[in-house]
DNA sequence: GTTGTCCTTTCAATCGATTGCAAACCGAGC
DNA sequence: GCTCGGTTTGCAATCGATTGAAAGGACAAC
């Protein structure tokens, strides 16, 4: 019958309560070999009874170590909404979740794409054991000049020359390839490239829409190469303007689902049939996806299972291991609806 | 020109280096007026010089708080796609934004919607200064239980009886009302409303839905309350089993606009015409609704200055002050396309 | 009885800050 | 020169844990 419950808050009144020492309470429970298995049992029992936890943030501090990892997101720079896209959530979903199995705490951040570098000397480096990166945005030199200062450090992107931080990333190339691949083979010959080939990420899905392209005998035309960015807002703008200068595509392949929903809605509005005149397929393969109308065909990647990948790395730095890098499988999701009546017979060049 | 620069990484030698004690130097960083201008500004410099930063974990430590704020997600028990809605996203967005800006940490969690519970033992109580719960779930009593144990609490959700916790929330008796209404005003007579009215801002949202329906003469009819889980997967399962039942309407007004895109979704592909032989409102007025095919009319609810309210909420019960609960607007937004061609002529009651 | 060995427990320093109280300093007035 | 007031600064305890080194205790061997 546990003993009338007074608080019992530090690791000291529970010494005092068992007639030992702190060090030894606190041996106790680290389940130290320095201490006899009757004293451990005596204390640990005594420390469920009086509901005794010990205090984290304590022992954070003496160990100099904090349990948080920061996770930034790289923003678009001028993007109002500033994360509007169910990728985030998908991904943040992941990372929390593997988070929270290892005890760790998540510090939520976002950096305007431009500068990273800022953020040393904020909580986001100097509170955290760790950080994860989701996107490179354009500033692989700032992220290599950061990783150099031992912060250990993994970013979701993509393989750059020179790259001294440690990644994991989808197959961007590959994915390009499979969306491009799905078009031609549907018979499309005109198909525009939708999204920044800046961001390394996009520019990866740019060389496998490339030889894509060049598997089918298909010339790559330049007017078709759209800078669109990911902000739903600018991107639609973007999708307007090329609607306006009438320049003539039957098919696209974009940067992500979010995108690829407001171009069919633009192009639908403008009086097109998707997917009749313009086949859309996505990236990503968000939940939403597979509700819109007509159903997006889209590249999967398996975010969760990333935001998993990401967590694992950084803790494998941070315990000092050697962590490489990592490559997430892509794969196409086909939709029927897009793929439903391709103008002209597939002309295979295969 | 700064002198060579040693490491100065604690309080303790930054004061050596001013030839002053750690009390002093601790002193005249946070101006206290104590210290003298001299000292103040020499050690400020100083430190300045010396790129020195307080170890903000030893201080919160000392001072026994952590400012970690933790931001608790309700999620219906069985979903698998843990929260894939678009609007958990952009609240987390914007009390993350507003965390930031007040240098707090965010400790992101969810909780299963049966027992939030046995939260008060694990970090998300205990390593938190206060926590910030998105919905409501069904756990009016527990939510109650855990604040009255003293934690600063704030929840966003409906106004319950017996409430004791601190709430923000959105008016959503308005909000049910203005979607009904907006569907009686364009003639339809047979409104379904979709979502789970045991969860209270659900309930809320019947009764306006009630109220506008009274308002225009026409009956309840009980076949046209339907149990639409959040999750999308299980959404889609309950719109095919009420198309199957054959249930008749001409109207939908939705829980949430994923809700609203999953009942688009099935119903077109059931070979109805959205809007035409069902019309759908949905519910937070999410980015995407104004990208999907048909655009969707919805409530519109300010999600990013609702998690500025639910921050600066729980900020104020930390510093002891007196919080009083907040109810945020919410508008209707109509976008064309739901109410083009409505079927009967409006046959105006009101 | 003394000594040595091994196992268990305690001592005390440490992490990096804050803060009540005591001490030092300084100029002025007597 | 001494004391008094007021302003500055320093001492030392404190927050709640961890951990290396030293001390204590039990037991066996000599």
């Amino acid at each position: 019958m546990p003993r009338a419950k007074q608080k019992v808050t530090s690791l000291q009144d529970l010494a005092d309560l068992a007639g030992v020492s702190r060090a030894t309470a606190s041996r106790a429970l680290s389940d130290s070999s320095l201490i006899s298995d009757k004293t451990k049992s005596k204390i640990r029992s005594l420390a469920q009874q009086h509901n005794y936890r010990i205090n984290e943030r304590a022992r954070d501090f003496r160990l100099k170590r904090s349990r948080v990892i920061s996770v930034v997101f790289m923003l678009d720079n001028q993007s109002e909404q500033h994360m509007s896209d169910p990728f985030f959530l998908e991904m943040l979903g992941g990372i929390a979740d593997s988070l929270a199995q290892h005890d760790y705490d998540l510090l939520l951040a976002h950096a305007p794409i431009e500068n990273v570098e800022h953020l040393r000397d904020t909580r986001v480096f100097r509170n955290a054991d760790g950080v994860i990166f989701i996107g490179q945005g354009e500033q692989h030199e700032r992220l290599n000049a950061l990783a150099a200062e031992g912060t250990p450090m993994v970013i979701w992107g993509s393989k750059l020359p020179d790259k001294k931080y440690c990644l994991v990333g989808g197959e961007n190339e590959h994915g390009g390839y499979l969306a491009t691949r799905h078009l031609l083979k549907l018979g499309r010959r005109h198909i525009a490239l939708c999204g920044r080939i800046d961001i390394p990420e996009v520019a990866k899905r740019y060389r496998g829409y490339q030889r894509a392209l060049a598997e089918f005998g298909v010339a790559e035309r330049a007017d078709l190469i759209l800078d669109v960015p990911f902000d739903m807002r600018r991107a639609q703008a973007v999708f307007h303007d090329v609607l306006a200068r009438r320049i003539h595509f039957d098919a696209a392949v974009c940067a992500s689902d979010v995108m690829a929903l407001s171009a069919m809605a633009t192009f639908s509005e403008a009086g097109m049939r998707v997917p009749e005149d313009i086949a859309v397929v996505g990236y990503d393969d968000i939940a939403l996806a597979a509700y819109s109308r007509p159903t997006l065909t889209s590249v999967r990647q398996n975010i969760r299972w990333a935001g998993r990948v990401l967590v694992e790395s950084v803790l494998g730095l941070i315990n000092g291991e050697q962590v490489s890098d990592t490559r997430l499988a892509s794969t196409l999701i086909v939709r029927r609806s897009c793929g439903a009546p391709p103008p002209p017979p597939p002309a295979t060049a295969l």
